[in-house]
DNA sequence: ATGACTGCAAAAGATTTGCATGTAG
DNA sequence: CTACATGCAAATCTTTTGCAGTCAT
């Protein structure tokens, strides 16, 4: 279980790098096509996995039918628009009102998107 | 889009409300066989959905492949079994300390459950 | 060399859908 | 009657897996 360096997972790391959305798996092989014409899906899907069990990505499962990985590990929570479906960070000072959140669906505009409060209510 | 009675959809319900555990389509398919035989799989779906678009039935989506369909309507938050899988309730007492599960995550023993937060950290 | 990684394609699992038939209102 | 609901099967979508060849160490 060495792990060896490997040019596609590079790339899928630093794509994710560079998005503050959360984007699908299937998302991560269109744009990594660009560089590499040849990856297959299935690829991304295994460095995507294994990438999530290292704790280098979180996986995340907002129940649009597609998981998505976030390139930010911290512990935070996330917001889902009601209209395209991508995920968003919660703003902190909206963290401090979680308690608040939790007795109630928190719905509202984030960035232009109409977001509703993705969690275990 | 005027609803009409369905003995299936009824007894959909009523299996759901007897649980306190939160079944998928597959484990409500398997159950409600037991009184209509001929019952598809497709009419399961279906009616859950319609009852989880009907605000009647919760759809969650804990991220272990498939749907968990919650009778409990009311805000609350969920624990996942790192073991079987199966979701319960997070108690309430530790709903007043959701801002300090924010900022770790929680892992626990809840009626023989190893459990961990299952929320968007 | 050896074991990890890849591309490809097939398989698996969950959910949706089209269609002909059944049934509540 | 006529919509809505059902059973069945096929289709769709996401994710996983088996395998033979390739590459990093």
């Amino acid at each position: 279980m060495a792990l060896k360096y490997s040019k596609q997972r590079e790339a899928i790391k630093e794509f994710l790098a560079t998005r503050t959305d959360h984007p699908t798996a299937d998302v991560v092989y269109m744009n990594i096509r660009k560089a590499f014409p040849n990856i297959s899906l299935g690829t991304v899907y295994r460095n995507l996995s294994l990438l999530a069990s290292l704790g280098e990505v979180n996986k995340m499962t907002p129940g649009d039918g597609a998981d998505h990985f976030d390139w930010n590990t911290e512990p935070h929570y996330h917001v889902v628009c009601t209209e395209c479906g991508c995920v968003q960070d919660l703003p902190m000072e909206l963290v401090q009102d979680m308690n608040k959140l939790a007795e109630k669906y928190y719905d509202g505009v984030i960035d232009g998107h109409n977001v509703y409060f993705y969690g275990n209510l």
